[in-house]
DNA sequence: GCCGTTTTCGGCCCGACTGTTTTCAGTCG
C-alpha cells in the first residue's frame, strides 16, 4: 500500500468537519450543504477515492465539482489541505462538538461563544446550570433546560443502534399503535424502511383523521421515557432504550406522499423535489402540488409519476444514482425473499447450534426451500467444539441417512472450515474434497496487518475446494470494526476463482455490507445470501440478508442460492 | 460550492414544533 493511504472515511469527516464549522461561522447555507453532499458521496463510494488513476474524474463525481475536487487532490497528495488546517485554526473550529447536542444548532452555539466565550461542553453544562444562558437574546429558560438535557443524553447515548437492536424494538411499538382503533394502517418509515444497518431513530407513520387521539395514545405507551415533541400531526417520543420515535399522522389521501417523504432519505428526497421544482410542481408530505391544485399523493407511485419516474424501492432511496438509474430505465430487478431457493450456511448441534439436523431440515423445507448446507465449525473453533475430521464424516453419514428420508429436499454437507493466521484450512483437503460444500472464514487474530490478512484470505479463496468465503470482513456492528483487508484484492481473487462471497444475515453482521455488495456486483463476484444459523428460527434473519443485497443494488443472477438445488450443484462441482 | 433539453448566473426542498416572540428564528427531519 502507498504510504499515505487516506481512507473515504477519512476524507468524508474531514468535508462534514468543514462544514460543521462553516455552519458555526454563519457562511452560505448552500456552500454548507454542497459540504454535506460531498462527504455523502465520498462516505459511499464502492472505491477507495486514494486508488483513482485519474484524480480528473474526482470532479465529475455527483455534488463534487472543481472547487471540492481540487481540495481533495490536494489532500490526496500531500496528506493536508491547506484550506482545512487555516479553517481549524479559526476560533469556531474547537464548537464542532456542540452540534451533537440535541437543540444545539449552529446559532446557538455561536451565540454562547461571542456573548460568553463558552468552548467546551462542561462549560456549558455549567452556565446552563447558573442560568447564564437564559438571557441571551433568543433565549430562556425553557431553552436553557433542552441544552441541559441534551448535553445528557449526547454524554448517555451513542449516535446510530444496530438495526439488530432496533428491528424487534421498533416493531413492538408498531404492534401496539395498531391496536388503537383510531389508526386504520401504520408504516414504520425511515432509515427502517431502507434497512440500513444502523439506525439513528425511529420514524412511524400512521393514517387516521382523529390526531390527538393518536397522539395521546402515542406518548402513553409503556416504552416511553420522556416526550420530546407533541404535536397535532407530529409527536416524538425518547424509549427507555434511549432511542428516538417519531410520529407522523396524516389523512389518507396523502398517504404516499407522506410515506415518501417520511421514508426519505434526505438526500433522496431533496433530488425528487427539485426535479418537482423543475417541472412547476411543488412536493411535499401532504401531496404533489400544481399551484394550488393537488395532482397526486396518495400512493408514493403518483409522487414518483409526477416527476415522470418509475417507482423506486425504498432500499435504494439514498441519492447513490438510483434516481438516474430510474431516467434512464436502468433500475435493478433487484433481489427479493421468494428468490431464495435454500440456505447455504447453518449449524446444527454438533457443534454451537440449537437445534438438531432433523430440525433445521425441516424448518428449512417449511420455508419453502430446496436445500440447506449444514456448515458447523471447523476444530480450531475450540469454543464451538469444531467438528474433527472423524466427527465431520460421522455427521456425513447422519445427512446421508436423513436425505434418504427426506422428500424433495436436499441436506448438503458442507463445513465452516476456519482460515489459519497463514491462510491454512483447519482440515486437510482430503476431508474438505468429500464435502458437497466449503465455507472458510476467518474467526482468529482479527488484528493482523492489512497486507497478511488479505494474503491470508486470498490464499484461502485460491483453495479448488473452497467455495465460498464467509463473514468476509469479520465486523459486528456496533461491536466490532471490520478487520483491515484490501477488498479490491480479495473480490478480484474471487472472480479469478470463481469463489464467491457470503452475504452474512446476522444483524449485527451484515457482512458484506451494502456498500460491498454493490462493489461484488460492480465487479462480477457471485454472493451467497445465508443466515448463520444457529437455531431454526434464525432462518428468518434472511430478510436482513437480502434488504442488505437489495441495498448493493444485487439482482436475482448476482446471488448464488438463488439457484434450484441442480443448477446449484452443477456449480459447485 | 454545485449545477444547467429553460440557465455559465442565479437559483438551490419543504414543513412541523418549540420557544420566544407579537410575527419569527432556530432546530430538526
Amino acid at each position: 500500500m502507498k504510504r499515505h493511504s487516506i481512507t473515504n472515511q477519512q476524507i468524508a469527516d474531514m468535508l462534514t468537519h468543514i462544514s460543521q464549522i462553516l455552519s458555526i461561522k454563519g457562511e452560505n447555507p448552500f456552500k454548507i450543504r454542497a459540504y454535506v453532499k460531498a462527504a455523502q458521496t465520498i462516505e459511499s463510494l464502492t472505491d477507495q477515492l486514494a486508488a483513482f488513476e485519474d484524480k480528473e474524474k474526482i470532479s465529475k463525481l455527483p455534488g463534487i465539482g472543481e472547487g471540492i475536487a481540487k481540495k481533495l487532490k490536494e489532500f490526496l497528495e500531500t496528506g493536508k489541505l491547506k484550506y482545512y488546517e487555516e479553517l481549524k485554526q479559526s476560533e469556531y473550529a474547537p464548537l464542532t462538538e456542540f452540534l451533537k447536542i440535541p437543540g444545539m444548532g449552529p446559532k446557538h452555539t455561536k451565540l454562547v461563544y461571542d456573548r460568553l466565550g463558552i468552548s467546551t461542553i462542561e462549560q456549558l453544562q455549567k452556565a446552563a446550570e447558573e442560568g447564564k444562558l437564559r438571557n441571551l437574546p433568543g433565549l430562556g429558560d425553557r431553552v436553557e433546560q433542552n441544552i441541559l438535557r441534551g448535553i445528557k443524553q449526547v454524554q448517555k447515548y451513542k449516535e446510530r443502534f444496530p438495526l439488530a437492536f432496533i428491528f424487534p424494538r421498533a416493531h413492538d411499538i408498531s404492534e401496539a399503535l395498531k391496536e388503537k382503533k383510531e389508526i386504520k394502517s401504520l408504516l414504520l418509515a425511515g432509515s427502517l424502511r431502507r434497512m440500513r444497518d444502523t439506525i439513528a431513530d425511529v420514524d412511524i407513520l400512521a393514517v387516521s383523521e382523529q390526531n390527538e387521539k393518536v397522539m395521546a395514545a402515542f406518548v402513553r405507551l409503556p416504552q416511553v421515557q420522556k416526550v420530546l415533541a407533541k404535536g397535532h400531526t407530529r409527536s416524538s417520543i425518547l424509549t427507555r432504550d434511549n432511542f428516538q420515535v417519531d410520529l407522523r399522522v396524516v389523512a389518507p389521501e396523502s398517504f404516499g406522499a407522506a410515506a415518501h417523504y417520511f421514508t426519505g432519505s434526505k438526500a433522496h428526497n431533496i433530488r425528487i423535489r427539485s426535479l418537482g421544482v423543475e417541472q412547476g410542481l411543488k412536493i411535499n408530505e401532504y401531496g404533489v402540488f400544481k399551484g394550488n391544485q393537488k395532482i397526486g399523493g396518495a400512493t408514493e407511485e403518483e409522487v414518483f409519476k409526477s416527476v415522470a419516474l418509475p417507482y423506486i424501492p425504498p432500499e435504494l432511496r439514498e441519492d447513490l444514482g438510483e434516481i438516474e438509474a430510474a431516467q434512464n430505465g436502468k433500475l435493478p430487478r433487484l433481489v427479493g425473499l421468494t428468490d431464495i431457493k435454500g440456505d447455504l450456511h447453518v449449524h446444527t448441534d454438533w457443534t454451537d447450534g440449537i437445534n438438531s439436523l432433523e430440525q433445521m431440515a425441516v424448518a428449512a423445507k417449511k420455508r419453502g426451500y430446496q436445500y440447506i448446507a449444514v456448515c458447523d465449525h471447523s476444530p480450531t473453533v475450540g469454543i464451538t467444539r469444531g467438528l474433527t475430521a472423524e466427527r465431520l464424516i460421522s455427521q456425513m453419514e447422519a445427512i446421508a441417512a436423513l436425505n434418504r428420508k427426506l422428500d424433495d429436499f436436499r441436506i448438503l454437507c458442507g463445513i465452516e472450515v476456519d482460515i489459519r493466521s497463514d491462510g491454512r484450512l483447519d482440515l486437510e483437503n482430503s476431508v474438505l474434497k468429500q464435502l458437497d460444500i466449503v465455507v472458510a472464514a476467518v474467526h482468529t487474530r482479527f488484528a493482523q496487518p492489512r497486507e497478511e490478512m488479505t494474503r491470508r484470505i486470498v490464499k484461502a479463496i485460491e483453495n479448488p475446494f473452497v467455495h465460498i468465503i464467509a463473514h468476509p470482513t469479520g465486523r459486528l456492528i456496533g461491536k466490532r470494526e471490520p478487520y483491515e483487508v484490501n477488498m479490491d484484492t480479495i473480490m478480484d481473487a474471487c472472480r479469478a476463482n470463481e469463489t464467491v462471497l457470503e452475504l452474512n444475515a446476522y444483524p449485527e453482521r451484515l457482512d458484506l455490507s451494502d456498500i460491498n455488495c454493490r462493489k461484488a456486483k460492480e465487479k462480477g463476484v457471485k454472493i451467497a445470501i445465508s443466515t448463520d444459523a444457529h437455531r431454526d428460527s434464525h432462518l428468518d434473519l434472511i430478510t436482513f440478508g437480502v434488504a442488505t443485497a437489495r441495498r448493493g443494488w444485487i439482482e436475482p443472477e448476482d446471488v448464488l442460492n438463488t439457484l434450484p438445488l441442480t443448477a446449484l450443484l452443477k456449480f459447485l462441482e
